[in-house]
DNA sequence: CTAAATAATGTACACGTGTACATTTTGATG
DNA sequence: CATCAAAATGTACACGTGTACATTATTTAG
């Protein structure tokens, strides 16, 4: 019950050259004339030949291969940053897995179990935080591990988060100076990391300056409980004038849900900072002036790290930058 | 400068029992006393052991392994293909190599000569066309073929494609009910079969029934396009009252510019149709009216083709469901 | 032309696993 | 306890490739 395969044996036999001459051919820097390189070369493209590349990797130290975990990979953002990471691990040669980890709490741990069976050279997570001894496992096996977007922190893994901390006061500064004078924060009920710090943040700033905020969460990390919140903000207590929402699928909630159900104008009535710079963050219906990591950096990083020869971990801060767009009343400056 | 991991040799060692024990405890079916069995388990998850499936599978005839390649991977409706494909593969046990052809031509062979070298069971290709000659280095090497959306015929190959040519007459009949006199096509430039025959299809039901229609295309298929064709659509000649989209995207551009620019109302001005029926057409600022295929059905027929024993090609002709929103004055019957 | 140096090829083994076959252990039956 | 069947284990090889080492062919230097 063997699988039909063209092997460097057939090459070797059709090319009329030994095994090896085959495997020279494919190795960069090995030793073989041009004539039988010419040879080898011939036969490979008439047979439809490729190197095996599980069986090199099991003689060799790199598999070539690098997990990307995820969850929610239909969403915007999620989507974009699978999107430049494939391409980026792509052009260094790196072909990735993308293991899909819907739901179940215990999915991360079977995805990083998969990074291991398939000897991943490193795992990405994007989302679902490893326990410890999952992680212990991965290196033991020589796996590097990435988190993006967590916070706990993990022995000898990589760490790479956007800088949380100062987007809330960057956030309220523009929503004040939008003239904005009751302020509301719209946040999901998950508890991720990252939209939790966001939320502390902005939080935290507006108490150093005596504001009050409302702050309104429901439901998942969707548009749709961008609306459920827009309603009960909007219909219930003092109507905020502006909302900083912890991610734009939220705010492109809050804001259709403003305008369609409680006829607010926005930014006349309503400013709204979002944050991701989805692509419908640029469309003329949203027009959401919102904070934009770097996916490219973020992934280039990964990948260096990814490529070095050292064992130890660390923790990368990338810069947010606010996309000012015309969902703000008066401009930020 | 070997790699360090965990081997069936290491667990062997430490369980004091041979290495064949190891493989077996980890065989479905093979015959292991519970007792050594217990020890097997117990030393793998003290020393993190996971069997490596790159060495078990070039042993046996399946790798686990299946390719998708696509392009815009970042776009709504490919996202969605990719998050259900993934699903639906990894919950039978297999598990996603994501390749991402984007932009180049020659990219979807060297997506499939990635196939190959690592020997993936199944190729699904989203995006792109590959030549014979490529289709026949995957089969020559046990690799099956899926096409999602071309028209063009590979030998041995599974085509699954949307049935375009009921659409247009579809499309159009819902516009007509809807009380639309002044009919628009708005398509890419893109030559992608699958935009290409629903276009096909509603100009030959127009055509038909003796109605003409305005075509109007630019750019590739993206919101973008959609604005510069909304904008060259409401700007010059009778303004139509009607439009087929042969994209979500491109119906939301067109919506948008419909009403940011040129003041219309939708739908009293305007009736919009459009295709994929991407999250966003569900969104309060869009309830666009549009076509929707079954994914859930797509991936599990890829699933199952690729899971046959049997090496014929074939074609799935999947039908589509238009999903009425507020898009359209009327909503037909 | 000979000797030495270099390039090309061949041989043998290793990577980590699964399995056919042979052998040993266990358990059941008389 | 003896006999036999079944279960468990061990041995040996195979999968497709890369590479250290030995060998042969080719080039260079003298």
């Amino acid at each position: 019950m063997k699988r039909n395969q063209v092997t460097a044996q057939d090459v070797a036999r059709h090319a009329g050259v030994s095994r090896v001459s085959v495997s020279r051919t494919f190795t960069p820097g090995a030793s073989v004339s041009a004539k039988t390189r010419e040879l080898v070369l011939k036969s490979a493209a008439e047979l439809g030949y490729q190197v095996n590349h599980l069986a090199r990797s099991l003689h060799s130290a790199n598999s070539g291969i690098v997990a990307l975990i995820a969850s929610e990979v239909e969403t915007p953002h999620r989507a974009e940053m699978l999107s430049v990471m494939t391409e980026v691990f792509q052009s260094a040669g790196k072909v990735t897995l993308l293991i899909n980890t819907n739901g179940s709490d215990a999915s991360v741990k079977d995805a990083l179990m998969q990074a291991i069976r398939f000897r991943t050279e490193t795992a990405v997570v994007l989302s679902g935080t490893p326990d410890q001894s999952i992680a212990e496992a991965c290196q033991s096996n020589g796996i590097k591990l990435v988190l993006i977007n967590r916070a706990d922190e993990i022995e000898n893994a990589l760490h790479i988060l956007p800088d949380n901390d100062s987007v809330g006061e960057i956030a309220l500064n523009a929503l004040l100076n939008a003239g904005c004078e009751t302020i509301a924060l719209a946040n999901s009920d998950t508890q991720t990391a990252s939209i939790l710090a966001r939320e502390r943040s902005f939080l935290k700033a507006a108490q150093a300056r005596g504001i009050a905020v409302r702050r309104c969460t429901s439901g998942l990390t969707t548009y749709e409980s961008g609306l459920e919140i827009g309603t009960d903000l909007f219909s219930r207590g003092t109507r905020p004038d502006g909302v900083f929402c912890t991610t734009d699928l939220i705010a492109c909630g809050v804001m259709d849900v403003a305008r369609q159900r409680f006829g607010l104008q926005i930014p006349q009535d309503l400013s709204v900072i979002g944050f991701d710079d989805i692509a419908q963050a640029g469309w003329e219906a949203y027009q959401l002036t919102t904070f934009r990591q770097p996916i490219e950096k973020i992934s280039q990083a990964c990948l260096d790290w990814s490529l070095e020869s050292g064992e130890e971990g660390g923790k990368i801060i990338i810069p947010v930058r606010l996309v000012l767009r015309e969902s703000l009343r008066r401009p930020a400056l």
